[in-house]
DNA sequence: TCAGTATACTGAAACGTTACAGATTGCCAA
DNA sequence: TTGGCAATCTGTAACGTTTCAGTATACTGA
């Protein structure tokens, strides 16, 4: 079978895709040309570009992914790193559609690499890089000393993480302030009168673990309110664990009147505990938790809450990786968005 | 620069990734050969085979996924089609998760492919197979007369659905018996005495709507309860929509009794709606519930709930797709799961 | 001895794309 | 007329893999 024939059956099976080939012989040009014109490389005529593409949108063409990627070893895929341990309401719906969202109008394609509790973390991304499967990564559980956002920095792959690190590199990130969320909770406590403040921490080790302590500490200097230490509980435990030493604590003489706590989740087993323990939120106790979405109010219309959007964060991070691979300096891709007012149940 | 001087050069730069023909170079065989004998093909030594085996996996030799999809056309990649409207504590984690975690020791990758409210569902399936994207395809919000099982069956890419289709064409499938559920709640509603009952019903159009109402009206027809009709309210309505319903149907002289709710967040809604006309849970009206997390019992004592396990949805349809690749009988590939009991809160 | 055959291996081609190094044409200045 | 150059276009090779059609060797049976 000689050349000519062999394109005439590329053009003749009509169900077969459409490749550069096929696009050449419809239009008379070589495949170079057409692959040119189909980026809009400068040394194509006019009016050749405007014709091959054209055509190439008459019949569908789309780029293979595979011969792309074999040839430049562009993946155009974004892959989402993501714990699985079973949560209660968890975020990563919300973190999923964010960066789809982003990346709807873009060849890009999200990938998602689960890794259980009992894997080393920085497995899934070893992983990643070694087998290029990903032009840019994305992860959450961030902690000040990273190992994994040192991985990906030594080895040159865009990334970015949720939450930031503390190890004087510099990377993107998106993060809530968390800082500012605790702070602004105890504020909000102390100025209704609470004066004994326990907080329901993130889990130990990850970044924003230190800047919630933290803004929650420098708010109490601020006031006469003081803390009743809870450091036995964090949101990642189990909502009867949570609940149960919540309760324990409630029994005890000094009990807090006043709770901080870091996740929708906790603060369900929270206001169980309480219960539990026979006191009544917003008479003998009030609770200020962050949600991710308009549940809490539902749940118990004394309780305060502030609004996180894990969406946002998906957006954010996808920009981010997408800027860093588009060229941008990593350091212009950091974001940290406020949080809002302390709100209650609005009738 | 000859042959040997460009193998050795790739034997030299050890940070480059391993391919065939390093394995080539340092098993001293040719690619084919070594192609071969990581497939336990048959025509090769048995020493040989062990031997680039060995090699291979010291030097952590992985197929490049391009090279692979590019001669082959098999991606090694499943994809889950997902609606991305912002839902309150959205199932779809629990799905990935069961996804991924049967994809875990396999070659596949898990690609989520969203599309919008506004899209036509069928945009998203016809992009992935007319892109040759996937080996096989999930989707859910499954509908009696699907056009995208339709489809997929037409271009025979492997898929399995969220719930079951009813066109008389036989593909893979997992579901919760959601007739079964209603009836039981409805029995069990019954049980306790309540006599007028109201179905939160799920999105009309949906194929899991009409084995809910089913099951709702025959279980009624068995007992001296009747129903008190309330389509104006489906679980994918807002919120505030549910709870604004809620309260107006409760404030009309002939108020239900007792509620079967199809979803976890419109029972929330529900409650509050209830509780908005002054009436209380457990006195004036049971509501029984299907929830995928151990949540509604700590929102209020109350509640009956029945739970559906969206993590084990991931690992059946997961099973399903690859099952189907691998060659099994689509027909063979079909599970339905029985609810479990009614819970009342427990201690 | 020799053809026949089983065993173990091999090179070349192809998948679809892009980068590289030309090739062809027309036009202009000298 | 000719050399140079800009503007367009083109063929070949390569990315890493698998398939096809072999080849070389040793063994078998008559």
């Amino acid at each position: 079978m000689d050349r000519d024939q062999k394109d005439r059956d590329d053009e003749a099976s009509a169900h077969e895709r459409p490749t550069l080939k096929t696009l050449a012989f419809m239009t008379g040009l070589g495949v170079t040309t057409v692959s040119r014109a189909l980026k809009d490389a400068p040394e194509i005529g006019a009016e050749t570009r405007r014709r091959v593409q054209l055509v190439a949108r008459q019949i569908g063409y789309r780029p293979n992914r595979a011969g792309v990627r074999l040839r430049t070893g562009k993946t155009n895929v974004i892959s989402l790193v993501l714990n699985t341990e079973r949560e209660i309401m968890s975020f990563v719906s919300d973190i999923i559609y964010g960066v789809s969202e982003v990346i709807a109008d873009t060849p890009y394609h999200l990938i998602v690499t689960p890794y259980s509790r009992s894997q080393d973390p920085l497995d899934p991304v070893k992983y990643l890089v070694e087998s290029g499967s990903a032009d840019g990564v994305i992860i959450s559980r961030t902690q000040p000393n990273d190992p994994r956002a040192r991985y990906m920095l030594e080895r040159g792959i865009p990334f970015a993480t949720h939450g930031r690190t503390d190890m004087g590199l510099v990377h993107p990130y998106h993060d809530f302030d968390n800082y500012a969320f605790a702070a602004e909770a105890v504020r909000h406590l102390a100025g209704i009168g609470r004066r004994r403040l326990a907080l329901v921490a993130p889990p130990v080790g990850l970044t924003y673990y230190g800047h919630t302590v933290n803004g929650f500490a420098d708010a109490l200097g601020e006031t006469s309110a003081s803390e009743v230490p809870f450091n036995t509980v964090s949101i990642d435990q189990s909502i009867d664990q949570i609940r149960t030493r919540t309760a324990q604590l409630m029994r005890r003489d000094v009990r807090p009147d006043g709770f901080v706590s870091s996740a929708a989740a906790a603060t369900l087993a929270v206001v169980a505990g309480i219960e539990d323990a026979g006191l009544k939120l917003g008479r003998d106790v009030d609770v200020v938790s962050k949600q991710s979405s308009e549940l809490l109010h539902l749940f118990r219309r004394e309780l305060l809450v502030v609004n996180e959007d894990f969406r946002l964060a998906g957006t954010e991070l996808a920009r981010a990786v997408l800027g860093w691979i588009g060229g941008a300096a990593p350091g212009s891709l950091q974001t940290v968005v406020k949080p809002g007012d302390v709100v209650a149940y609005r009738g």
